[in-house]
DNA sequence: CTCTATGTTTAATT
DNA sequence: GAATTAAACATAGA
């Protein structure tokens, strides 16, 4: 689930089911999710809190209690948060439980769940080191083109890599950096130092585009699934919307890259490499 | 059985 | 030391 537009509309649904309420009960077992510390003493440190608000940067979430408390929530690669009625039993990789007690008296339950438990669970009385570090926020703070430059004329990766490292913009997954490159027609092998400032503006408004598609299909879904429509992630070997070339597939980076060889244009700076 | 997956961290290598 | 790359993590689904 877990790529900006999946966590901010976490986040919503998170602060719509959390806030002003206060923990009843915390429960959770699972050492990994709540890794470094343990479980007991993190649950221990929720009881009795009341949620202040849900606030989020990149693909972390900080549900802000009352006595300074935070409590920062990754999803990783499955992680999501559901809202149970409390009898209902302990769901399928249920990782985390909270009990809660709304203002008007009655109670609900939330739960985290994460089959593969990448994501982590930190209660904190500060900013942890991993929020802290995460660059500007493209909802929160917005997207700038001559501060994107800068930080692509930084690195020698290719722009695929650049746009998915969390210090350079936070939020920006493997999906969001896929479809805004097929926008922008730049080919994600392109390496970040080449991109000219018309090329990083097309990068920009790609990024704004994909953002803006995936949280208003969010939206329209309400609490129904849906399904998302890509341009070009998961579609390998299949036409291309604008040019019907069949999509390649490549590595990058160890992350499955798909985008069109004709629509997508390589932009490669004319320096000689280094070396043999 | 094999391969892939919306993410991050860590060890190894250049 | 900085940068890059591969591996690891844990599980489900095709």
């Amino acid at each position: 689930m877990p790529e900006l537009p999946d966590v901010e509309w976490t986040r919503g649904r998170l602060q719509k089911w959390m806030r002003g309420a206060s923990i009843t009960s915390a429960r959770s077992d699972d050492a990994r999710v709540l890794r470094p510390r343990a479980p007991a003493v993190v649950m221990r440190s929720l009881v009795g809190r009341r949620i202040e608000s849900v606030s989020r940067r990149g693909k972390w979430l900080r549900i802000e209690l009352d006595h300074g408390v935070y409590v920062f929530s990754h999803l990783g690669m499955t992680g999501e948060w559901v809202e149970r009625s409390t009898e209902e039993p302990t769901l399928r990789a249920e990782r985390v439980r909270l009990d809660l007690r709304r203002a008007d008296g009655r109670a609900a339950s939330v739960r985290y769940l994460d089959a593969r438990r990448f994501g982590r669970l930190l209660v904190a009385r500060e900013d942890i080191l991993e929020w802290r570090e995460l660059g500007p926020d493209p909802l929160a703070d917005g997207l700038r083109v001559s501060a994107l430059r800068a930080a692509f004329a930084r690195r020698r990766r290719a722009v695929k890599e650049t746009l998915m490292d969390q210090t350079v913009l936070a939020g920006v997954g493997n999906i969001l950096a896929t479809e805004a490159l097929f926008y922008a027609r730049i080919d994600p092998r392109s390496r970040s130092d080449a991109l000219s400032e018309a090329q990083v503006g097309a990068v920009v408004r790609g990024l704004r585009k994909a953002i803006r598609k995936e949280l208003a299909t969010r939206e329209r879904a309400g609490d129904e699934g849906w399904t998302d429509v890509f341009e070009v992630y998961g579609r390998k070997g299949q036409a291309c919307r604008r040019c019907e070339t069949p999509l390649e597939h490549i590595v990058l980076g160890g992350r499955g890259t798909t985008f069109c060889r004709k629509c997508q244009v390589r932009r490669n700076s004319r320096v000689v490499e280094t070396g043999a």
